[in-house]
DNA sequence: TTGACATGAAACCATTTGGTTTCCTATATA
DNA sequence: TATATAGGAAACCAAATGGTTTCATGTCAA
């Protein structure tokens, strides 16, 4: 299992968040993220480690390649932070919210 | 105006997310929010400041004191980004949003 | 008005981060 | 089989990060 916090540093730099992006349309292999960014394949790689070490991706091996799948449980858990101050912003739709998941529970 | 990776950054770190909390509740001063931690009051003030290029605080002074508030548009935007993604675990709520948005269109 | 209190600011430090280049290994393919 | 392709791994580097200590400043209160 991994642990928020990773979850939230592997999300802070916009490259990653890019990535996800990416990977959220369609598996893609470490050449091709790597072919979109004006980035050495090293660096795309290290991005991948942190994305994975959050949760937020998986890997497939294939033969000599790596697709990349975006696994969204992980943000999930983000977004489970921000809602503790959704109030804020959003009363309405909290409230909606916190019924329809008492309803299911 | 502030943009969205500063709040990204912002957020990444747990002593920044556990002074969100902290000043969601009330404000509080400086000193206040330094005495809930085992760190120096540099280090806090240091955390503040970060927090305010993010857009998640502001600050009030009063006399000799500055009173530490919460911002939520900030985090606001961030869930915004999340939302992005929220049809992977959430098929209810996006397809109730996806109708919503077109019949808006 | 003197001293205590709340904070700012600067200098410094170790570690982490985000990138590079270089070399190695394994798998496809001509 | 020889070569091209996909990726891993290590060494290295500059800059950013998260902390410290020390000192300066403005405000409150005895």
């Amino acid at each position: 299992m991994y642990d928020t916090q990773s979850t939230f540093k592997a999300i802070a730099d916009p490259t990653r968040r890019a990535i996800i992006g990416m990977v959220a349309d369609r598996e893609m292999t470490i050449g091709e993220v790597t072919d979109r960014f004006n980035m050495s394949r090293p660096a795309i790689a290290k991005h991948l480690r942190v994305l994975r070490d959050g949760g937020l991706v998986s890997v497939r091996e294939s033969g000599r390649e790596r697709f990349i799948k975006f696994e969204p449980s992980a943000l999930k858990d983000v977004e489970q932070w921000i809602e503790h101050f959704s109030h804020f912003w959003d009363d309405k739709l909290s409230k909606l919210k916190a019924a329809v998941e008492k309803d299911e529970a």
